[in-house]
DNA sequence: ACCCGTTAATGAACACAATTCATCATCTTG
DNA sequence: CAAGATGATGAATTGTGTTCATTAACGGGT
C-alpha cells in the first residue's frame, strides 16, 4: 500500500468555516475572471480544497455563484436605512436612491455584472433569495415616489413599477460601457442629472392653479416700485 | 480498405449556401436554447454539417452568435426609415421608436436575450459590428430629440446621451419579467406610459406656468410684505 | 474524357471543465 | 480506546468546444 501519489494533508474545518472560506475564494475569483471563466480549480485552489469537495457544499457552479451574490447583497442592505432616514426631502431622498445604485456599481463592477446578467437573466430567478432582496433594495425607492405623490409634489397617474424601471433602467442602462471597461463616470454628478431628469417628468403640473397673473402682476409692480426705492439692482 | 463507419454523403454547397445554412439553423437553435444550452452538435445538426465544418466559416462559438445577431440587426433595420418618415410630431415620433423596440422585444424575446446578456455585455463589444448596427438603431431617437430641441418643445440642458438611456433603459428594463418567460406585456399600451413619461420630463415649462408650490408662497408671502412696507398695489 | 490543383467537408482525436462517487482521514463520543 | 459520524480527497466520468490530418467533390486546361 501507500502507492501512487501521496495524498494530501487534510485540514478539517467546521462547515460553516469551510463555506465562509469557499464563497471568499469565490467571491475574488468571480469578481477576478467573471462566471464562465472562472474554473472551479481556480476557486478551490484559493480555497485551500480540492474541486469535489465544493459540492458537498453547493449543488453546483450556480449555485454557488447565487449564494455568493446573496452573501453580498445581504452585506450592502444593512445600513441602507440608517443612511437614508438621515436625508429629508423627496428630490434628496431619491437623487440618494440613485446615487447610491451609481456608487454600488462603480465600486463593484463584477459583481453587479455577474448579478445582472447572470443571476436576473435566470429563468428561476423570481424564486430566488436575490430577487427577494433585490425587491427590498428597490422597495425604499418606491416608498419615496408614494410619499411624494401622497404630499402633492408628484404626478399620480403614472404606475409606480413603470418609475422604477424607469429610474433604475436609467441608472443601468448609463453604466454599461463603464462595466464593460471603458472609461470611468461620475456618481455625484450622473445622479443629480438622473434624479433631475426623473422628477422634472414627476413633477406635478397644476391644472387647477391659474396663472396668477395677478401674482405676476403684484410681483412686477412691487419689483419696480422696490426698484425706485433703491436703485436699479447692481450687476 | 473501406473500413470502419462508412463516410457520409458529401454535399458539396457554395461557401455563402454554407453559410446560409449554418447560420440560420444557429438562428433557430439559439432561439430555442439559449447560448450556452446550445450544443454546437445540435447546430451542426440542423445544418447538414458535421461539427468541424462549422469552423471553416467561423472562428469560434461565440463567432457565430455574433454573426447571427448581426445578420437578424441588418435585417431590422432595412424598412426602419420608411416607416418613421410617415409619422409626424415630436411625441409621436418618439412613441413610435419606443414601441417599436418594445415590439422587437415582444417578438424575439430570445434573440433579444441574446444581445442583451451575450454581445452588449463583452469586452469587445465597441469594437464589433452590431455595436455600430445598433448605434445605427438608436441614433433615430437622438435625431428626434434634437430635432424637437431645435423647435423649441424640448428642454435643451439634458445630455442627449442620458435621454437615450432613459429610453431605452426603461424600455428594456420594464420587459425583464417577460424576458424570463414570466407573464406578458402590451407594446401599445407600454409605450404610451413610457412615452408620455419621458416627454413630461423633458417638455418645456410654459414661461407662464406657475412656479413650484413652496417657492410660490415665498413669493406670495414676500410680496405681501413688500406691499405693506410700500402700501397696496396701484391699478 | 481525363488529369490534377483547388476547395468543401469529414470524423476522429484533443483539451478542458463540471460533476460524481468510492475511499480515506480526522474528529468526537461513550 | 474503539467505533460511528462527518470532513475531505482524487480519480473517473461526461459533455462540449476546438483542432487537424484526411478524404470527397468540383472544374478548368490539355
Amino acid at each position: 500500500m501507500n502507492s501512487g501519489t501521496p495524498r494530501r494533508q487534510v485540514f478539517r474545518l467546521s462547515r460553516e468555516q469551510r463555506v465562509a472560506e469557499i464563497m471568499s475564494a469565490a467571491r475574488a475569483v468571480f469578481r477576478e475572471k467573471g462566471y464562465e471563466d472562472a474554473p472551479l480549480s481556480d476557486i478551490a485552489e484559493r480555497a485551500n480544497v480540492v474541486e469535489g469537495s465544493i459540492y458537498r457544499y453547493f449543488e453546483n457552479k450556480r449555485d454557488l455563484l447565487v449564494k455568493v451574490i446573496e452573501d453580498w447583497y445581504e452585506g450592502m442592505l444593512a445600513d441602507y436605512d440608517l443612511q437614508l432616514s438621515g436625508i429629508r426631502g423627496t428630490r434628496n431622498r431619491l437623487r440618494f436612491m440613485i446615487w447610491r445604485h451609481l456608487s454600488t456599481i462603480h465600486d463593484e463592477p463584477a459583481l453587479c455584472n455577474l448579478m445582472f446578467q447572470h443571476l436576473r437573466t435566470g429563468r428561476d430567478y423570481s424564486h430566488t433569495a436575490v430577487h427577494e432582496l433585490n425587491r427590498e433594495y428597490t422597495r425604499r425607492t418606491l416608498d419615496i415616489i408614494k410619499e411624494g405623490m401622497a404630499a402633492g409634489e408628484l404626478r399620480e397617474d403614472v404606475p409606480l413599477r413603470l418609475i422604477r424601471d424607469m429610474i433604475y433602467g436609467c441608472t443601468e442602462h448609463r453604466t454599461f460601457a463603464y462595466l464593460r471597461g471603458e472609461g470611468d463616470f461620475d456618481p455625484d454628478a450622473t445622479a443629480d442629472m438622473i434624479a433631475d431628469l426623473v422628477l422634472s417628468g414627476l413633477e406635478r403640473r397644476r391644472p387647477d392653479t391659474p396663472p396668477a397673473p395677478d401674482l405676476a402682476e403684484r410681483l412686477e409692480r412691487a419689483v419696480a416700485r422696490l426698484e425706485r426705492m433703491t436703485g436699479p439692482a447692481a450687476p
